[in-house]
DNA sequence: TTGAAAGCGATACCAA
DNA sequence: TTGGTATCGCTTTCAA
């Protein structure tokens, strides 16, 4: 492989002015510039990035966290992050945390190695404490997530709100019986999503004068095989809801794929209310009523909200981004 | 951020001794290990991987291209390939072409300027002859593809197969129409898959004597969309098959859906028969029959394949790893 | 077992 | 406008 050096040599130029006409500096003469160039392309010649990495500290890479990439959610995300950050010129080194711990922290020291200039997290495994410190090394992007009091630029959604109109729409529909059903063990205080959810679902029973029913939450993964588990153990239940709010399409499309199985109605015998309006919400039979997150639009602010972060150098007084949820209406409810 | 040379003069050692301890190295002393290991600790050190890369020639990256993220037969591809990486150490930069000619170009410079160690790809845009020079800077892998005459190490399925098993279920379930959609424009020679297919698609119908029509042949996207598209085409016809055989359960399960919307009942109208067997297959109503092929298990041969070629560093004797496809009976057919 | 120093390949300052 | 050279941070030979 040609370096700078061989370059110069055949260009009968020295390596710093080899090394303007790359980074297209001014003051290099239309002459040499044209001799570099010939010599760049006879030798077929491309700048080492480790060198450049080296010399220029910076990387023009970021780390997304994901939880798993074959959740279509975290697919949308990922894409719509690559799609801003492929525009600013910045590559993208995916990270499954595989909802692992230990697994996302060790993908923590890519930014104490410099291996990335930042860090997109999509999904939190550990507590906010553990991770604070990395925030030394570099800028970290919360890409639909949120931390309680800490202060880190994030792009999110009003949760609470998401939680309140499904579970509204429900009982408005005439459903009394109503489960809730979250992403993960509510002893994990790393991720506030499903919890801000339930406070919303709370605030909807209550307003209306419902009760909870602690059989009547369920904790479950997000694919759809963890929703065919939750139709199961609902089905066990002597007194069991009619209706139950889920945290994402995949989990509702699961509990409706086993309603079936199971011969039950959807949603006369149960309804079922999903999350994030993912395609499979139109694919299933009945679709399913969902709570819209426009997926793509987040993962985009979040790469912005990462590239201004990086550019500025400040993230301290970065506001935070909200976008909006709604509730799209189909057959399931 | 502090450098081998800070934990050196804290520890009151050499820059030497101390990259011995980073690298685990032989011949240090567990005395001065110790020393070493606690300035590391005080100074919160971590080695600058460019450095690293620079000095030791190698990134432990490898680069996958992808056509889309959102495509979920390639996020199962790309899981595959993590796991594997994961395990033997490696990282992984996604690179999405968005089927673009260009952009796949651009990205096989990661090769050229020692960003990545290797590359995978899941889809290839361009023909060979505008790639096969890049195989000089650094290891290609195909994954779920393959190129007539090229010595490239690959991973790949007996499409011809899977397109004769497909069509002839059609056939023996009695029906006689049936259209093929492909996946991208006939124009293209850069992947061989829906060509491959289609060969199988034809071998069937000449077996038993059926005829291919010309109006029966459909391009389409990969998505759900896209099979809608196709749906309506076929309904524009005149005389209009009774079965398709598509590329892709995306592209069934948006021709099942759009059937619904038309009135037409599947299979009694039109059957589909799609490819994948992703999760999606099981989802929609009637659920879709279609040709299995092991996803994440290509993606995790994939990554193997390309671990051994960076470590044995002959890619030229490597012998093609074939997987095999079967038939999934569901009842669109 | 340890250290001195060359070198990986590029960039940018200072001089000319 | 061009060139010499120190430098980025680490690894690895060679010598001690």
């Amino acid at each position: 492989m040609p370096t700078i050096k061989d370059v110069a040599k055949l260009a009968g130029l020295s390596r710093a002015t080899v090394s303007r006409v790359i980074n297209n500096h001014p003051y290099v003469s239309e002459e040499k510039k044209k001799l570099v160039k010939e010599a760049m392309k006879a030798l077929n010649f491309y700048p080492n990035s480790s060198a450049q990495k080296l010399r220029s500290q910076k990387t023009e890479t970021i780390a997304v966290f994901v939880p798993l990439l074959t959740n279509p959610f975290f697919a949308y995300l990922l894409e719509g992050i690559d799609t801003v950050a492929h525009d600013y010129g910045y590559q993208l080194l995916v990270c499954q945390t595989r909802y692992d711990k230990e697994k996302e922290l060790n993908f923590f020291s890519l930014l104490k190695t410099k291996q990335v200039d930042g860090i997109i997290l999509t999904s939190i495994e550990n507590v906010w404490e553990n991770i604070k410190h990395f925030t030394e090394c570099g800028p970290i992007v919360l890409c639909n997530e949120s931390i309680n009091g800490a202060k880190i630029p994030s792009v999110r959604l009003d949760q609470e709100y998401g939680g309140y109109i499904g579970t509204r729409h429900l009982i408005k529909k005439g459903y009394t019986k109503i489960a809730y059903c979250r992403g993960f063990s509510r002893d994990e205080f790393a991720s506030r999503i499903s919890t801000e959810r339930e406070e919303g679902y709370k605030r909807a029973l209550s307003e209306f004068g419902l009760e909870t029913r602690k059989e009547w939450f369920f904790e479950h993964g997000s694919d759809i095989d963890s929703g065919k588990g939750v139709l199961r153990k609902m089905l066990s239940q002597d007194d069991r809801p009619n209706a139950i709010f889920t945290g994402s399409d995949q989990v509702a499309a699961g509990i409706i794929m086993e309603a079936k199985t199971c011969g039950l109605r959807v949603p006369e015998d149960i309804a079922v209310i999903g999350f994030d309006d993912q395609p499979i919400a139109e694919i299933t039979v009945p679709p399913i009523t969902t709570i819209m997150q426009p997926m793509q639009e987040i993962g985009k602010q979040a790469g912005k909200l990462m590239m201004d972060v990086i550019e500025k150098k400040n993230q301290e007084d970065m506001e935070d981004i909200i976008l909006s949820l709604h509730l799209i209406e189909r057959a399931s409810t």
